[in-house]
DNA sequence: CATATTTCAGACATACTGATATAC
DNA sequence: CGTATATCAGTAAGTCTGAAATAT
């Protein structure tokens, strides 16, 4: 997913697959290559800000709020956590839970990561015909928070009689 | 990659993590869902509509134009042939190239796949808060294009001295 | 008892690297 | 000979499903 954004010539590309174009030439060309020295996936990496900025969230809420499975994020924080990177605590609250919260190890990788980010951002936005971003920041807000919130699909889509898994969650 | 689209209240998310988010809402809770059924993965169903569009495509074109490698490109494809979705034929030109073509059967498939995706597009566009699309996919497109002609990546990450290994391709 | 969080175990699908044959 | 295409084979990383233990 992510050919060269135009179908075929005179067709007009549907929306949906301009984002995923765009995202799939951003992580190819260079998010993955530009993380890969630091040791970290995209997946990793956004895992992390996000742990820093919400301090003491639980891998389950992790899990819903990335489209992924309990055990996957389980998985994922494992492997952060054993190298030193962010570390799990039981909730004084509700000893079922971990509560995840990075280590200076763990936000200096993240503000590493970010420089590097932050350059890639420059590199497109300072190209002319990139330049305006307002609007395509407004738009793509609103479509992932119309995504969020609005999980009823198509009538014809919402077959499954069975009660629905779901990986998205109302957190 | 794709929690709420906020990270931090109060700080600017970069439009990069904004576009990766709206990606990985769209592809978890509205593309998979709704093309597993049909036995399809965005991927492939993406390869199809291109193949659809650009009639005697190579292998190896495609895998450059897909961000992936040739074997796995190849994969994908001998997938799709084995079920009787598509073909590939010598080139009389150049008998190392096999060109790529839809039967009949994967055209029904991607006009089927399509018309799902077109209802979700439609979901997603019809909530006034997400209509105004013309400049987002302006925006895309000129992000997607630059992605794809501008290789050159700040001087701090073109570090491999050795020959690149590149996905991506000038094609 | 029903639900939620976490973890262990196994299976599967995906995409990679390396090596090889062929054609240009 | 060097480059490009395709394919075979093996490996690695990622995510899933199922089952179980624990807590609310």
């Amino acid at each position: 997913m992510s050919p060269t954004s135009e179908g075929r010539s005179g067709h007009r590309a549907r929306t949906i697959y301009l984002i995923a174009s765009a995202y799939h030439a951003l992580r190819a060309t260079r998010l993955e290559p530009a993380l890969k020295p630091l040791g970290v996936t995209p997946l990793q990496y956004t895992i992390m800000t996000v742990v820093e900025s919400h301090e003491g969230l639980s891998s389950a809420q992790l899990s819903r709020r990335f489209y992924v499975t309990p055990q996957t994020m389980g998985q994922v924080l494992a492997g952060l956590e054993e190298r030193g990177l962010l570390r799990r605590r039981e909730d004084p609250e509700n000893r079922r839970v971990l509560l995840v919260s990075l280590t200076a190890k763990g936000r200096r990788l993240v503000d590493e990561c970010g420089r590097v980010i932050g350059l890639i951002e420059d590199e497109i936005f300072s190209d002319p015909d990139c330049a305006e971003t307002a609007a395509l920041r407004e738009q793509l807000q609103k479509i992932a928070a119309h995504l969020r919130e609005n999980t009823t699909v198509p009538a014809e889509l919402a077959a499954a009689p069975k009660r629905r898994k779901r990986l998205t969650a109302p957190t």
